[in-house]
DNA sequence: TAACACCTAGGTGAAATTACCCAAGTCGAT
DNA sequence: ATCGACTTGGGTAATTTCACCTAGGTGTTA
């Protein structure tokens, strides 16, 4: 369970980028280096995916700021840790306010560097899990009996079309049912719902 | 977790199937009646799922224990349940050897051929179920580390894209080695890959 | 009566999965 | 050094899922 941390470095200072991510190797971490926020978000679209993002605030043209704005615009919800070399009190309260993890002024000890991604990370896990699985209990309750019939058949491994089958409904029917019990469970495929299912049946 | 169950009822003698359907109904199981072989077997054709077959042995065309071995070969593990008005020993011995679940002969008790069909069932799921849980751990151990990692994250829920993008290998990769984690594992779909995974995650 | 929730089912289009096929490179063992 | 297992990755095609949409019928409730 203890998977690889992978850390996205974002500063446009080639040598920032080296000595961080020669640090963050010797503590055996993963870091992947972008010279600017436009290059990492395109790594974003790529699925590739991040534990944490270490960001510089100032860089020619989006800033550390304009870059924790844009990852909440999309709902990307990754923690960002910023940091600066000319940091003024402002400028960490707005970083603050607009979601940022943590803000960090230069020079500062790498360690502690280190010790704020960690602490970002294990924060957004917690509360990940948390929103996982707050009021799974009355997610499950809220389900129409038709709901709940056609997913237990769809946690069970049919398909769409067995279950229309089985209860003589139109694979279409189906469809709109299972769609509607991913949106009231907030799972986002199948391999979520099975867990959840199996997490409400385990505590029931 | 009660399901309902599901009864496929052959004869081609509509008196037969009247009544037999007749009873059930007043037992609360539901059933379905066939006045042929093949028309039951375009039903299955139609994805339809039975927990059990109540067929004739002798009709026109397919016999009952045609329609036993038929099955069999298509590997449809559905437990057949034979009635007969002129039932001799070697059929039964026939029937029974070919895999039929049992052989009543006629005349017999309602109630007794709705005990049989039951313990049919039940034999039925526990056989698979004990199919299913076989060698868990032993199946989860011939994974290679590789497959045993595409496995990990394709449990918790992402595409072969994602796999892809976070192990660095092409989508298409990630996709062979699913296929192959799906043979040993033994599972024919995600959700039970996943309830599997979950299985055994708790177990050991 | 009107609003609302639910079940039904169709359409479109994009994305993903599944099931096959194939080949090339690595690596360890016979 | 050939064999087998594993990893990698490409192709093709069928099927399925997913995300949108519309829309009629039913039943309940304000």
């Amino acid at each position: 369970m203890a998977q690889p941390i992978q850390i996205a470095l974002i500063d446009d200072d080639e040598a920032v980028l080296d000595s961080l991510s020669l640090y963050f190797a010797s503590q055996k971490v993963a870091s992947t280096g972008f010279s600017a926020a436009p290059q990492f978000l395109s790594a974003l679209g790529q699925d590739k995916r991040f534990d944490c993002i270490v960001s510089d605030v100032r860089m020619p043209g989006m800033s550390g700021i304009d870059l924790v704005r844009e990852l909440k615009s999309r709902n990307v919800d990754v923690p960002i840790v910023l940091i600066t070399g000319h940091g003024d009190v402002d400028m960490a309260v707005a970083a603050i306010k607009v979601g940022a993890a943590d803000f960090i002024e230069k020079p500062f000890d790498e360690s502690r560097l280190l010790a704020s991604v960690r602490a970002a990370i294990e924060e957004t896990r917690q509360r990940e899990n948390a929103d996982e699985q707050k009021d799974l209990p009355a997610r499950f309750a809220s389900l129409t009996a038709r709901q709940r019939q056609v997913m237990e058949l769809a946690v069970s491994g049919l398909s769409n079309k067995e279950i229309g089958a089985r209860l003589d409904i139109s694979p279409k029917t189906v469809e709109n049912h299972r769609a509607w019990v991913m949106e009231r469970i907030g799972a986002r495929n199948i391999a979520e719902l099975v867990r959840l299912a199996m997490k409400y049946d385990r505590r029931s």
